[in-house]
This record gives structure tokens, C-alpha cells and sequence, in this order.
DNA sequence: GTTATTGCAAAATATTTGCATTATA
DNA sequence: TATAATGCAAATATTTTGCAATAAC
């Protein structure tokens, strides 16, 4: 797991003052690739301070991703999740089991090749794909 | 405007039967070229049905979304916006006035060429973009 | 000690659901 | 007339807001 010190270095270079409640989180996010809710995040960390409150883990993440270190994903449609960013990759979500992956794709809009396109000019890309995941696809044959 | 009778024809081939209420939200979606919100909607099927719900307009999106004839745009994070299905294009919100705009962009996101990645059965590509838009970067100008 | 952050409760927003009414074939 | 669609009201879920209590430097 990433330190408290390095995270406390990570997030004062980026200006937000490194509170415990904000390093908890941003290690919550470290740790997850599954690219976790508010509530999955809320629940997490009420495990080390009980009297965490959602708010907090929402005004975290605003700030979070206002300084460009984490990204919010947009993909269900109900609840928004979270990553710390990274560049070049898109995602996918499985409409039988939810879950989010990392995909690696080689295209010009996951690589950020466009500074504008038709005069817009475009400072964020994101890309989704939805369908069944490889262990859904399996357990389908069974069915 | 497309016809009643030429809807009717498109909502029976797709086994969705052609109610009044489905007809007029199908002609809308037709004229808007900015992705309405279910309120758009709502607000504007009003002016000829006065007793219509936005539980019809949610039933009607849903089905026509099921049945492949309309697609969920998810950008904003508030409300889901909608659109006639249309291939090979993407998305560009801009973050000022809150528009979206159709992109037409030459890349295999875009243009649907992936079956499988890493073995996930991919069903749907959506893609998109966000920034400042042409309009509103003339306007920051002269601020 | 001053300022920013946190936490709680309440509010706001978008969407879904149950069920009675109405329209459709 | 039988079946499916509609419309209303209430419920649910997510996120936001106001403000008092608390923690950080």
C-alpha cells in the first residue's frame, strides 16, 4: 500500500491541504482497480474513522478530481465512480455482473491525439465499451 | 417533419406499438439535433398532450433504447440525454453553455471495430469529449 | 487563534414503482 | 372486451447544501 507520507507529498504538490480523512481515501482509490462508488469508498473508510461522513468522501473526490488526480467515470448511469488518473485507456463495463475494467486500447481517443476537433476545443476524452465480460461469458454456457 | 404514418411504420417493425404518445416523443427526438433530457421531452410533447407524463416519456425512452432505436447519452452526470441511434460518431459536451455536439471522428472507437477485448464480447462503443466549444471560446474572448 | 474541513440533517434532483384509469386493437 | 399503455402519487437513490462542531497549521 502506497505510505501516508507519499500521499501527503502527492496531494500538497497539488495544493489540497492532506487531511487524514483525504489521505484515506486517495489510498482507498490506490488499492482498488475496481473503480469504486461514493458508497464503496464511504463504507471503506468508515472502517478506519467511524464517524466519516458521505459528504466528506464527496467534497474529497470534487477536489480530487478538480486538481486532475483522479477521474470520474460516467458509465451506468446511476452512481459516478472513481479512479486515480491515468492516461491512455478506455473502459468497460459488464451489463450482467457491473464491474468496471481497464481496457488498453491502441486508438487515437484514447491517446489524446485531439487538441480540437471542428473548432471545439477538447480538454477531456473518454471512451466506454458495455457488452459481457470474459467470466460472464463463460458462466453464460452454463447456463 | 417526419410523418406520423412514416413513424408508425418504423415503432411496428421494431414490435413497438405505435401509441400517440410514442409517435410524438419518436418526431421529437427527429427534429432535435441536441440531445434532449428527459424534461426536454417532457415540456415539449406537453404542448400537444397536456395530460402526459414523465413516466411515459421514461417508458418510451427505455423501449425505444431496448429495442436499438434510440441510444442513452451519459455525459453530464445529472440527467441522461437521448438520441435517434446514429453510428460511427461521438460526443463533445462543452462544460460552459452546457451543449452537446455531435463529432464525427475517423477512429476504430468510432467506428465499431472491436468484437472482443481481452476477451470481453463488446456490444457497445460510445465515446466523447469535453471542452470549451467554438461559440463559447469567441464569448471568453471578449470577456 | 484563525481558517478550512468535517459531519449531520435536510433539501434538491433524477428516476423508478404501484396501481387505478384510460386507450388500443 | 381483453390487453397493454398511460398518468398520478409516492417511493427510492444519488448528490448537494447550510450550518454548527471540529481539526489543522
Amino acid at each position: 500500500m502506497i505510505t501516508i507520507d507519499e500521499v501527503k507529498k502527492i496531494l500538497s504538490e497539488k495544493g489540497i491541504k492532506p487531511t487524514y480523512p483525504r489521505v484515506r481515501i486517495y489510498q482507498i482509490l490506490s488499492e482498488n482497480e475496481d473503480h469504486p462508488t461514493v458508497d464503496n469508498i464511504f463504507k471503506e473508510i468508515r472502517k478506519d474513522i467511524p464517524t466519516a461522513s458521505r459528504t466528506t468522501v464527496y467534497n474529497t473526490l470534487a477536489g480530487f478530481v478538480e486538481a486532475g488526480i483522479a477521474d470520474e467515470i460516467l458509465i451506468t448511469g446511476s452512481e459516478a465512480r472513481y479512479e486515480i488518473k491515468r492516461k491512455n485507456h478506455h473502459h468497460f463495463l459488464c451489463k450482467k455482473c457491473g464491474r468496471i475494467f481497464d481496457i488498453n486500447v491502441r486508438c487515437p481517443l484514447a491517446e489524446g491525439k485531439y487538441a480540437k476537433v471542428r473548432g471545439h476545443l477538447i480538454q477531456e476524452i473518454h471512451g466506454y465499451f458495455k457488452g459481457i465480460c470474459k467470466d460472464c461469458q463463460k458462466s453464460e454456457e452454463s447456463e
